[in-house]
DNA sequence: GTGTTAGTTAGGCAAATGCCTAACCAACAG
DNA sequence: CTGTTGGTTAGGCATTTGCCTAACTAACAC
């Protein structure tokens, strides 16, 4: 059963961390060079470059190299794959809500009955 | 700089697990006992709890014990919470993308030098 | 009472994570 | 060519994670 959208798991995985987080946060109003993403975070450059390096194989950033320069944007797909998940599961449950509603309203002048699921 | 939503990486991460993203998937249809949400994973009991601690933390995931039988339900605010924050990063990114569109049909019969950001 | 079922607590262990420093390579600056 | 800057690779290390078994408690069944 440990199984829905293969790699699912390491979009959400890569998120679960401030560090990179804050990354995303950032690369949602631009493209932003290694070193620039770097700096606002107290850790050494490799520290900072293994979480973009998480984020990329999670499909949430894209980088490419110019000179000596790598420039990391965020990757819009995974992302709303993610979104889409949550807000799924959501609509699931709200229905579920619904439709109890419903039910309870069918034998509203009835029972008093509390019924679950 | 790593601050945002404080919490917000606890969701992230506690859907960062294969086992955990199953159990709210099964969540999601309805309310279920402990023992039912273990079954269908290849795992101990003890196990599978600590999952479910884990998903309880992030605020994912309520439950109530009744006789001695433990049920849990899904928690739509940290859903809805992850959610948002996903949705306001990719638009954030989306508007960026539309500005810088209407920013080169501006110059629309002028230059053409590439220009980000 | 005895036994069984649902859950919990305690303790242990291998692997993964997140950080570091040191050394290295490649581009650009002088 | 030499030095500096941006990034990368290698290796190490403490903590956290994810799993386990064994032992325990609490409710219900007989």
């Amino acid at each position: 059963m440990p199984n829905q959208q293969p790699g699912l798991d390491l979009v959400f995985r890569a998120l679960g961390d401030p560090t990179r987080l804050a990354i995303v946060g950032r690369l949602a109003r631009g493209p932003a060079p290694v070193s620039e993403l770097a700096a606002p975070l107290r850790m050494s450059l490799p520290s900072a470059m293994q979480h973009i390096a998480i984020l990329e194989q999670a499909g949430l950033v894209t980088s490419r190299k110019v000179g000596r320069v790598r420039t990391c944007s965020i990757d819009l797909a995974a992302m709303s794959e993610a979104e889409r998940w949550i807000g799924e599961r959501r609509r699931e449950w709200e229905g579920r809500l619904d439709r109890l509603g419903e039910y309870l309203k069918t034998i509203d002048g009835g029972e008093r009955d509390g019924a679950d699921d």
